[in-house]
DNA sequence: CTGAAAGCGCTTACAG
DNA sequence: CTGAAAGCGCTTACAG
C-alpha cells in the first residue's frame, strides 16, 4: 500500500490516466464506476489503479463536490455528558457505514461569543451537518431559539433537548420513564414514594421529575410531590439525598432515583441508618449501569438504547441534509423513523426482595 | 453569520478581493497575518471579510497545503474499550486546541484485509497522523511487526500496547501498578495475596501480573503466584473469581483485583459468603471508577490520569508529524515527554479498616 | 464511449 | 508592498 509515486508524490488520477493512456476524465469514471466506459477500457485502468496503488483524495472530492462528508458533533463538557461509550461507539459506527467523518466540538459554555466560534469551526470545515449531542443544561441551548437557522448552510438535529420550533429533536421520553418507574413502584403498594431528582437545571431531570408527579397524580396521591430533593448525578449524593427525603417524610417507603449512580449513594446511607431494602424501602435508579446488578442489593433501574439513540439521530441528520440537496435518502435510512425512543424497566431485588436475579 | 453571498454562494476570498479592490493574493496575506501588507490595505481588506462573513474554507487550504489538519484515532471495539469518557474528552480538547480534526474509525477485527480498510480510509481523507488508540487484544497489533509503517506517509502513535521496534507507544506503566498495588498490601502483614486478573490476552493484564508476580518475589512470597484467576474486567466476573481463588487457596488473605469492577463482584460475594473485608480479605482494585468510593465497603484502589494520557499521545503524534516536515514544534507541545504514565494508590476501606474515607 | 476545458477556493513561488 | 499565473486533485458540464 505504497501510495506515493516514485518521485515520492502521491500518486494522483492523473498518474493512473497517463499509464492507461486515457484522460483523467475517463479514469474519472472507471472510479465512479459510470457506465459510460467500454470494459476493455475500465479493466486496463483498473489495473493500473491497482499498480500504482491509487486512492482518490476525499479532499479534492470534497472541494469539487461541495460536500465534506464530515459532520459536526458538539458536546457539552460536563460531568456525565452523553457522548460516552456506547453512544459515542453508536454514532461512530452508523456515521462511518454512510461515509462520513464526525468533527468533534466540545464546549463548555454557550455564550454567543462560543456558539459564533463553534459555528465558525463548522463552517470552516464545511460540516454538511451538526450534530447537537451534549446534554442541555440551563440555558445552554437556548441560543437555538434566537439563532437564525435557516441561514446557516448546514441542518443541525438537537440530542435530548427541549422540544423548539424549527429544531430538530431526537431522544428519549424522560417523562414517561419517571411515570413508569413511579407506577412500578405503586404497583408494588408503595404509597410515600419520593424522587430523588438530577440537577434541576437539567432537561432530562425535569422531564424526569415531571413524569414522577403525573404518576402520583394518576393515583391520587399528589402530597408525595413534596417529597423531591435535588441530586448531582453522582453517587455523593445519593447518602445527603437519602437523609433529606426522610426529614421530609419519614416514613417513606419507595424512593425513584433518577441515576444508577446516586442510587448507588441511596443504597450505601439505607445500609449505613439499618434500613432494610426494599423490605422498608425500595429503591429504583435509571441508566442500567453495567455494575447495577451487583449493587447490594441488585438495582432495579431503567434501560436506554443508547447506541440506538445516536445511530437515529445521525440517520435524521443525514435524511435532513439529503433534503436539502433535494437528493434521495441512501440505504440504511431511507425511513423517517420515530425520533422519540423508550425506556425498559428490569426489576431486581432492590423493588422486589424475592427475585433471585 | 450569514456566509452566502447574494447568489446563495459560499463567501470566498475572490468575493472579499474584488470587494476591498484588491488580488485574492493580497485578500490572503491579511487573512494569514502576513506582514507585507500596508495598515491601511490591511484594514479596509479585514472590514470586507467581516462585513461579507467570510471563513476561509478549510478544504480549499487542505488541499493546497497537503495536510488535512486531521488526525485518525483508531479504536478496538470491545468491552471497556479505552475511548470513552476521559480519554475521549482528553483528546478531543487536545487536538481542538491545536487545530486538528479527529476521525474516529471503529474495529472489531485486525485481520489483513481489515487493517488494509483501515489505512485506506486515512489515506484517502488524508489524516497527517494515526493514533491506535484502542486496547491491545491479542494479538490485534500484531500487524504492526509486518507492516511497512515507513512506506506510510503519515506516524503512528500506539497507546498502551505492547512496546515495538519502530513504533511509539504512549501508555501507562502497569506492571508498576501491579507491583505497588501489591506492595500496599504487603505492607499490611498479608501474606496469602492472590489476583484476580483481567483477560489474559490483554496486554495490559498481563503486565498487572507481572508486576504483582515481581512484587511476591521481592517479598518472597513466590507460592502466592499459583493463585491467579483470570476475569472479564467486569462485575459479573468477579463472584466467580473469589470462588476459585479460595479454592486455590482457603485462606487468602488479600486479593489485588485487576480493575474496580470486578472488585465490586468480589466485593459482594465476600458479603455473601459472610467473609469480613478487610478483616479477612484485603480487597483492592484498579481504575478508581467514580462509584468506587460508594462500594460496601470504599474500595482501595489505583487511578489513572487517563484525559492527559490522551493528551500526551496527541502531543507525540503531533511532534511527530512535524518531524517529517521538517517543522518546529508548535507551541504547547515544544518538549518531548516522558510517554510513560504512572498510577496513584488511593487507600480506603476494603484493605484499611479504620480509615474513615 | 471518450476527451479538452474550466472550475472548486485557496496558496506558493515568481515578478514587479 | 502588491499582483498575475500556475497548481493542489478531482469533477462537472460541454463537445465530439
Amino acid at each position: 500500500m505504497d501510495t506515493t509515486n516514485t518521485a515520492g508524490r502521491r500518486v494522483t488520477l492523473a498518474d493512473v490516466a497517463r499509464m492507461a493512456g486515457v484522460s483523467k476524465q475517463t479514469a474519472s469514471r472507471v472510479v465512479n464506476g459510470s457506465a459510460q466506459v467500454t470494459d476493455e477500457t475500465r479493466a486496463r485502468v483498473l489495473q493500473c489503479i491497482e499498480v500504482l496503488g491509487f486512492r482518490p483524495s476525499t479532499l479534492a472530492r470534497q472541494l469539487t463536490a461541495g460536500r465534506s462528508l464530515t459532520l459536526g458533533v458538539v458536546n457539552n463538557t460536563a460531568v456525565g455528558h452523553l457522548m460516552c461509550g456506547d453512544a459515542y461507539v453508536g454514532m461512530v459506527r452508523q456515521a462511518d457505514g454512510m461515509g462520513y467523518a464526525l468533527l468533534n466540538k466540545e464546549m463548555s459554555d454557550f455564550s454567543r461569543a462560543s456558539v459564533d466560534a463553534m459555528l465558525g469551526q463548522m463552517l470552516e470545515r464545511q460540516v454538511d451537518g451538526i450534530i447537537l449531542a451534549g446534554p442541555e443544561i440551563g440555558n445552554s441551548h437556548d441560543w437555538l431559539d434566537d439563532y437564525p437557522l435557516d441561514d446557516l448552510p448546514m441542518p443541525l438535529v438537537a440530542i435530548n433537548a427541549r422540544p423548539r420550533a424549527g429544531v430538530d429533536v431526537v431522544g428519549f421520553d424522560n417523562f414517561l420513564a419517571g411515570q413508569n418507574a413511579t407506577r412500578h413502584l405503586l404497583s408494588l403498594q408503595r404509597r410515600r414514594i419520593g424522587h430523588l431528582s438530577g440537577p434541576n437545571n437539567r432537561w432530562v431531570a425535569q422531564r424526569r421529575i415531571e413524569g414522577w408527579q403525573a404518576a402520583l397524580d394518576e393515583a391520587g396521591l399528589p402530597e408525595c410531590k413534596a417529597y423531591c430533593v435535588e441530586g448531582s448525578w453522582e453517587a455523593e449524593s445519593g447518602g445527603p439525598g437519602l437523609q433529606r427525603l426522610l426529614e421530609l417524610c419519614p416514613d417513606l417507603d419507595a424512593v425513584f432515583v433518577s441515576s444508577d449512580r446516586m442510587a448507588l449513594g441511596v443504597l450505601m446511607e439505607a445500609q449505613r441508618l439499618g434500613i432494610d431494602v426494599p423490605g422498608t424501602l425500595a429503591v429504583m435508579g435509571i441508566d442500567n449501569d453495567p455494575q447495577s446488578a451487583f449493587f447490594t442489593p441488585p438495582l432495579t433501574t431503567m434501560t436506554q438504547d443508547t447506541p440506538r439513540m445516536a445511530e437515529v439521530a445521525l440517520r435524521q441528520l443525514v435524511r435532513r441534509i439529503c433534503d436539502r440537496h433535494g437528493e434521495p435518502y441512501p440505504a440504511g435510512c431511507a425511513q423517517e423513523e420515530s425520533s422519540m425512543l423508550t425506556h425498559r424497566l428490569i426489576v431486581r431485588q432492590s423493588t422486589l426482595g424475592d427475585v433471585a436475579n
